[in-house]
DNA sequence: CGTGCTTTTGAAAATCATCAAGTATAGTGG
DNA sequence: CCACTATACTTGATGATTTTCAAAAGCACG
């Protein structure tokens, strides 16, 4: 399990204008859900802060005091047992909300899978705000409903699916999670390029799996042509339908 | 997979007086964020449905037009893949709130494991509730960020438990539910008694087992002394503590 | 007191994990 | 710029937990 040298987490006290206005993750995160007219109310509780490759920023069990956005970067979310063993929930990307939690202590851990930036909010005064901005409200149960739902579909994996099938599945949909979020998109003519920033470890803490199964599935998508693996933190899809069909059990 | 002959739904125009009034469930559902008052509001819109055990309501992939509240019995909730494996996600029992689902079709279907009451809502008529009152709205961000962290700890099962963690962490969590929540529980002095009104299959399956695993573990955990099983649907947790450290693999 | 279902129990098989090297890859410092 | 070291990844052999297949035992209900 990852454990770089632990370097001090940088916190800069941004405020050189409005940090919100030329946010580049806003138009895919809550916030976009106040009126830019607004948004200096929110921006005044907002501290950009800088997390790098490695850094634990959410330590599960301690007191939950702030609510993040990510701005840029990867982090993985997860949970631990006593004896060590991890499973990883989720990974949280451009314009994702983390904190979502009604009790005082954090449910999860989470650390950044490469240089992040992150928007700090203090529990106590964002729930000003909330108050102040119900439709802010509303767009925070959008968020939770669709983790909800995100989370059934990775019971289902976890609980039943085979090896083959969770990766299939994580690489349907990372192509789709591509598509649909962040950077315009590189183009991809039938054959798209998934960048994976996140270890085989990560991965495999992920689906439920060992690295090495993750490894030998993998390498054998290669051989049957549905993927080609130019590095170790890229993967190019040949074949998205084949792999997503896979992905269902319907070989 | 269970599979009862289908029965017709009976739904009852009901509307006595106030049925929301003395519904044993409000005390436990969302519902109890509006005040007592302006209930009318939400009475108006609810209609109470009587649900027979092996009865699907909520079927994957269709329609969203509803939202429910669980009042009386069990539900199981669930996932299925083309081939009819099968994930439960949970199990929705007095005062569940259903149906979060920002997309327009249901996420996971829904059947009754025992004879239910429920009461059934229109959303798109329970929207102009939520706006008029957004302590209801708020009421469900909790739940949902409840569910949210029991997911994530459902993940942290399917993904990295083995067969006994599961079973001794279903019935732990069986225990503690039975403590919180309904009815003011029956006096368990160190021997809690736990009801399984699911079969070992609905177990296996949301376990992300099989029926023979479960029917192996729970036998193995009478032999040591953990518990007793007077009849296939209630357990007697004879050592509770024992239970809840073998759940997170401190055996 | 059958009949049909669920549950339990047993034996064999399989997928995936573990153990163990060996091979890339990246960052570091000479 | 190139070894050198640390880490990540891949590949192989073995093993174990859990599944699958099979059948008997309980239970509920007509």
């Amino acid at each position: 399990m990852a454990q770089l040298r632990t370097r001090p987490m940088v916190v800069e006290a941004s405020r050189p204008m409005d940090p919100c206005a030329g946010c580049e993750a806003r138009p895919f995160s809550v916030c976009n859900a106040i009126d830019i007219a607004d948004m200096d109310r929110l921006s005044a509780l907002a501290v950009t802060i800088s997390v790098d490759a490695g850094r634990t920023f959410i330590e599960e069990g301690d007191v939950a005091e702030f609510f993040f956005n990510v701005t840029s970067g990867t982090a993985k979310l997860f949970k631990l047992l006593p004896d060590g063993r991890r499973q990883i929930t989720g990974f949280a990307s451009m314009g994702t909300f983390l904190g979502l939690a009604v009790s005082s202590t954090y449910a999860f851990g989470a650390e950044a899978v490469e240089p992040m930036r992150i928007c700090r909010f203090s529990r106590t005064r964002l729930r000003g705000v909330l108050d102040a901005f119900p439709a802010m409200e509303k767009r925070l149960l959008e968020v939770a409903s669709n983790e909800l739902v995100a989370a059934q579909e990775q019971m289902l994996l976890l609980g039943r699916k085979t090896a083959r099938e969770r990766l299939a599945s994580f690489l349907v949909s990372r192509v789709t999670a591509q598509i649909a979020a962040p950077i315009p998109a590189m183009p991809h003519q039938g054959t798209p390029r998934v960048a994976l920033p996140m270890t085989r470890s990560d991965i495999a803490d992920y689906l439920g799996l060992t690295i090495e199964t993750v490894s030998r599935t993998l390498t054998r998508f290669k051989g049957e042509r549905l993927i080609d693996i130019p590095n170790a933190s890229a993967i190019v899809i040949r074949d998205l339908a084949l792999l997503a069909s896979l992905s269902t059990g319907l070989r």
